[in-house]
DNA sequence: TCAAAGTGGAACACTGATGTTCCGTTTCGG
DNA sequence: CCGAAACGGAACATCAGTGTTCCACTTTGA
């Protein structure tokens, strides 16, 4: 039997994907946008788009997996379990940073939550478990207090970056700065 | 001329306070929520919400003149300009979190972020100015961070609170200990 | 080159939200 | 107690988004 494909070829990948990010670019702007409205932002015909997404329902799956695979790759090049956990959590930062849009559909509810659940809880759990042994992470604070932490200033992050015009270096700085001594051991 | 009323009277004050409370209940609920669940909400037909707010427009303005109150509330009794920086920004963040829904109001996005800027902007800017001149706050970090933070964090606890069984107090101690550590000059 | 694959647009039915009108019933205040 | 104010529900027109079908036009690759 021949296997689902998650890679297509040719012509079909390119529209595919081209769909797939206008969908998280305009999702991102507008929770509520139309499908009429992706499919022009993906300079395609709303009936392509249907070819490819019969139900809105689907093309918003297409979303969540690209939003897991891409925190995957995020977790993968941070290589959270190399050095002490405060050197991870410092890398960790600009890579979810290069999330982009995806932290927009995170925080504002496109997508459900337990997409972040599912996909980055375990590698942090284990970040915030590792980080306790050493005795560099604040005790007094929850483990779900801790990685809470991290995604909200990652949120401020991302919304300094689009609406002010500071630079990504001074955004990551304050970032990492702020995240350090929020959850550090005093 | 007859003034318009801030302040309606008996019956039309109650049923309006009702379809307002209802309002930014099912909005922090589901932002896209039809007029019709409001009205039930309320205990109110459809036909009653749309007497007294005759356009959807109409009751998100209501909705953003409750918000810009309970801000300008939440600054008088946090009385921001007594005693140290720091200590105002303590007693801050129990005031603010009393807004409840009207937090994942601000931060989804139902209202504009204008809100925010409008009403809390200048108290705020002034109080990290005072914290500034007393060297309590972390010049390597900018003014909009510093105020970001307290928001996101905010945010964060008020998520904690609808979520989790977190108690009320041990939130509030983990969100005023990590904004303070966070934005403290080192 | 030529058929198959991919695409876009027009047209259609369907659905749910919105805003409006009308009218009978309930509630409240003088 | 009684009239005015407030209310709820039914019905209606309107509108935008959705999902579908059909057909003609490109592009592609064997």
């Amino acid at each position: 039997m021949t296997e689902v494909q998650d890679v297509e070829k040719g012509a079909r990948a390119r529209t595919r994907r081209a769909i797939v990010d206008a969908a998280v670019r305009e999702l991102a702007r507008d929770a509520s946008v139309s499908l009429g409205q992706i499919a022009d932002a993906a300079s395609v015909g709303r009936t392509t788009l249907h070819r490819y997404f019969p139900e809105r329902s689907d093309l918003l799956e297409a979303v969540r997996a690209e939003t897991t695979a891409r925190l995957d790759e995020a977790h993968a090049r941070a290589r959270l379990d190399e050095g002490t956990a405060r050197e991870a959590l410092r890398r960790l930062c600009p890579e979810y940073l290069l999330l982009g849009d995806l932290l927009t559909l995170l925080f504002t509810g496109v997508l459900p939550e337990s997409v972040i659940d599912e996909a980055a809880d375990d590698p942090l759990l284990a970040l915030v478990a590792r980080g306790r042994e050493d005795g560099s992470i604040d005790p007094a604070l929850d483990d779900a207090w801790v990685i809470g932490t991290l995604w909200a200033q990652l949120y401020l992050a991302w919304a300094t970056l689009c609406e002010a015009g500071t630079a990504r270096h001074d955004v990551v700085q304050m970032l990492m700065r702020t995240v350090d001594k929020a959850v550090a051991a005093p």
